[in-house]
DNA sequence: AAAAAATACATGTTTAAACATATATTTTCA
DNA sequence: TGAAAATATATGTTTAAACATGTATTTTTT
């Protein structure tokens, strides 16, 4: 196992709370670059991946933008334009909302479906971090914490 | 407290290893969210000062390009540019290195230094995150442990 | 020593993120 | 009701990341 003092070279940080903040944001560009790579073989990128899975928890009801912006792992997303592109693949289509011409109605297409079925059949996150349940239940709830307050 | 099925409105994981995953990359995206509008403020964003912090621990000596990019917490920078738009800024210097006139000797400016002091007068980074001294050593070792194999 | 391979970095190009602003629609409230 | 505010999204522009390729130099190999 490798240390985040060995993975970036820097042996001493000012405080814990400091080398927590250098690790983590470490460690999940290093699970981003993985994720990315495995991502790419199927032509989408991982933002994309995130508004699929969204729009997949909704199938086959629709969802706005701004739900779904609201639901990303990166909240500042561009969202039209990821839209877009997703679109251009025919992974999803959009349609104004009836009820609110401001909105769009945004659906996963039934290739979409496909894609995330492809995707889930090789994907294993029960293999992207090395850790058992216990460990995993423990991180979660360490970063939920480490969200409180700020 | 606001737990990441809260925080994505996603109440159920296919495994709390794919939960773990979610709120790792939600974490960090959050706390660099909150960073990079702190370095703002200063001028920079967050990889320019992750180049900074760093060159000033080698201060006052150089080092290399390559050097700099093993050091990196996204191990993908573009660091030739990256070290152009600090160099603009004359927050560091460059010279071909003697020895190996492929190598680029990277130095900080006293004025990076007064920059980083600067910063260190308002950074908080032991209240960034949440967490007590054992919590923070607690998560700092589980981040190791994800990473392990690959 | 000369050719081949490796290294360090720069640069061109495509793609996406970041930020601000614009437009259309709906809601609020004076 | 009608003006002001809020909302949902689109779009223009700047900046940076992603990817591939190029160039000079050094190291390795034969």
């Amino acid at each position: 196992m490798k240390r985040i003092e060995d993975e970036i070279q820097q042996q001493t940080f000012t405080s814990i709370q400091q080398k927590v903040v250098v690790n983590l944001i470490y460690t999940s560009h290093w699970l981003e670059n993985k994720q990315q790579e495995f991502f790419k073989t199927f032509g989408i990128t991982g933002q994309q991946f995130n508004i699929l899975r969204i729009l997949k928890g909704h199938y086959p009801k629709s969802i706005s933008g701004t739900e779904i912006k609201s639901r990303m792992l990166d909240r500042n997303s561009d969202v039209s334009r990821l839209l877009d592109r997703l679109d251009s693949k025919n992974l999803i289509t959009k349609k104004t909302c009836p009820n609110d011409k401001r909105a769009t109605d945004v659906f996963i297409t039934e290739q979409g479906i496909a894609l995330l079925r492809e995707i889930d059949k090789f994907q294993k996150y029960d293999r992207l971090l090395s850790l058992s349940a216990e460990e995993a239940n423990l991180l979660s709830d360490l970063l939920d914490k480490s969200r409180a307050i700020g």
